[in-house]
DNA sequence: CTGCTTTTGAAATTCATTTTCATTTGATGT
DNA sequence: ACATCAAATGAAAATGAATTTCAAAAGCAG
């Protein structure tokens, strides 16, 4: 799954005439080996830990790429900050989002997602994708 | 409608202790007046037009006591502004969204609440409110 | 290797939002 | 009505994420 991607990131820098540099390597490997929503700063400590000189401004043009080359998709939730989660294929999960600590708790509802087909299709819509948030407190933040 | 939420907010204000300030029912009276998402530059360039002594840092405190009080809700688009919509009573906020011409198909589906609730309980969270949006296309642009 | 172009890092900049703080104002008790 | 005192405001400064600038470095084609 991780050489599919990288495999898909160097055919579209290929296609749009971009360069395979060390930095971006980097940046793709540490964004691949993430397994929840980052934050470009996030990422950026991460990186710094063990490649010191690669700068911010970097990791933030190049998970733009990675959108453009879907890889990864922006998510923003509501503490300032953008973040990028991967694109799996027919992966869908979603999010309870804690508006007290901003903690993310994922889960996945097949049954959900069943009656999403069947709203969509009893109205005639092709479903390409959806997002579902739930806001509220989590156990901690409750008291 | 728009007394409702004048009262509601009315109420909510006292319950808090909050004062009752003549730059506050402006803003109120300007953001019931709006009908679409609106970003607080937006709304605050309209009332600055009439009312020149409002300052933006009162329209951003302002409308997060909206948020508090329940009469609004912030809405992330990806433009890089917060902007502020209407809750209405009973409104559920579920869209079938077209990507190909924008179109919104408002729905409401009871079991896919009831779900939502028991998985909020299974990770004892508490749920203020929830965002669900389905990306697609809609019968015309299906040609 | 040469030359040209993209990419990069660091710093500067932008821009939305938040905070600070002196001043004003609303509410409460007299 | 008046005094008091905390809350609210406006203006300006501060913050912080994200973007841009630009000189230097690195990739790539010939």
């Amino acid at each position: 799954m991780i050489l599919e991607k990288k495999k898909a990131f160097s055919t579209f820098a290929v296609s749009k005439g971009l360069r395979s540099t060390r930095q971006r390597d980097i940046i793709l490997d540490f964004f691949l080996s993430t397994h929840q929503h980052v934050s470009v700063e996030e990422l950026y400590l991460k990186i710094k830990a063990t490649h010191p000189g690669i700068g911010n401004a970097t990791v933030y043009r190049t998970l733009k790429l990675f959108v453009e080359a879907g890889l990864a998709r922006e998510i923003l939730l509501h503490d300032g900050q953008t973040r990028y989660e991967h694109i799996m294929a027919g992966e869908h999960h979603d999010h309870l989002v804690c508006t007290g600590c901003n903690a993310i708790i994922e889960f996945e509802d097949e049954t959900i997602e069943k009656l999403q087909n069947e709203i969509a299709t009893r109205h005639g819509f092709m479903i390409r994708s959806h997002k579902l948030e739930i806001y509220g407190l989590c156990v901690n933040c409750r008291k």
